[in-house]
DNA sequence: TAGATTGTTAATCGATTAACAATC
DNA sequence: TAGATTGTTAATCGATTAACAATC
């Protein structure tokens, strides 16, 4: 295992990649692949495929390469995917309730309790079997629930508060959709999904595409 | 200008958060900043921020700094986020809702048009001023109106179909919110916003955050 | 065995940090 | 002028790519 390196942030953000494709083989009931044929899917060079991989074992074999399924397995206990977390979310607006409805927990192995909100009128619907409860009891509930996980969707302007109310329950991640930068202790996981960054980025290119295609 | 330099990915990516922390600034009627300030704010390192700001040209005084509101508009106007651009978004369900709700538009100089979809029970749907439609009238709206950006929030299985109509309708930029890598002509831009990725990563933390903390 | 492909070391490339002369 | 801070070059660090011996 990876009991003494700290392997680098951007080798982790490829292994979500190379997890989905080699489902997406394993679907297909392909059940070889070698890093030159990733290559070609992913984009990556072989190369870095196989340094990627070597962080974490020697999961092929020379001359055959990597069996799908093993490799499957095997990235998705290294991404943490076979363990269950209980979240919550804080924000039933329109961005909390996409996020509520948002397929891709149950692959990820969480599971989204309930949502908050300070909105009278929000308290007490149900997004699909998910009730939205009132911000104040929020605490409470975490205590209660052994909750793990804390979603934002909240505007920016209360994100560091839910944050704080987060750590203060004993969260252990958040995930967060403020366009703000939390301040948390340094034991606090945070992954940020900055909407309004990506939306910059698509602009410059947009508005510089010409540097780059001439 | 930038004519002759391709600035890295990475410094792009950092334009946005500069961005950002100078509005908050300027809200706060601070006019002057320093490399070093900025770093306390930002977590990148003086020397790093006033390296990227150079790719673009001289913005700072020796022994002064940087003039708060110059550096904001030079960094909208490198970001292009003065030039205003048509968008519409393909699939309307909750993600797509949530988009098409998303404030952050504006700030970015994007406007969306129209909604669209293919599931009955939502065409003829507004979602605050927008209307969704039938996505079989995807092409001919997009080339009446001028659209340029076109956004995926469609399951990953429609998202490279969407993408196709969308390049041969004219578009140049792509939002895509489906856990898809799309298959586009190098003159288009596409922008990820790959949420299941960043799941995965927090999950990854979770599950090794003894290796980083102790 | 011969061919294929990994795991891993070494070489290269690019990005970050340090340092300091220029200058406001 | 003296102090501050940039712009920029040089040094360092880390990540990617290339190469190849090991081995299935």
């Amino acid at each position: 295992m990876d009991k003494d390196s700290k392997v680098s942030i951007t080798v982790i953000r490829r292994l979500p990649k190379y997890y989905r494709y080699l489902g997406d083989l394993l679907k297909k009931g392909i059940n070889r692949i070698s890093s030159q044929e990733l290559s070609k899917m992913t984009g990556f060079t072989a190369s870095q495929i196989r340094q990627d991989l070597n962080n974490f074992g020697g999961f092929g074999q020379q001359g055959y390469g990597y069996n799908v399924e093993e490799l499957h397995n095997q990235l998705g206990r290294i991404l943490g995917l076979d363990t269950v977390y209980n979240a919550v979310i804080a924000g039933a607006g329109n961005l909390g309730q996409a996020v509520a409805n948002y397929k891709g927990f149950e692959d990820a192995g969480f599971k989204v309790l309930c949502l908050f909100d300070k909105n009278p009128k929000l308290i007490g619907l149900k997004i699909r079997e998910i009730e939205i409860r009132d911000v104040d009891s929020l605490e409470e509930f975490i205590k209660e629930n052994n909750v793990e996980i804390g979603i934002i969707t909240t505007p920016k302007e209360n994100a560091q508060d839910i944050a704080d109310t987060y750590i203060k329950s004993g969260i252990k991640g958040i995930w967060n959709f403020a366009p703000a930068d939390l301040k948390v202790p340094e034991d606090i996981i945070v992954e940020n999904v900055h909407l309004n960054e990506s939306l910059f980025t698509l602009s410059y290119f947009l508005k510089n595409r010409s540097d780059y295609t001439t």
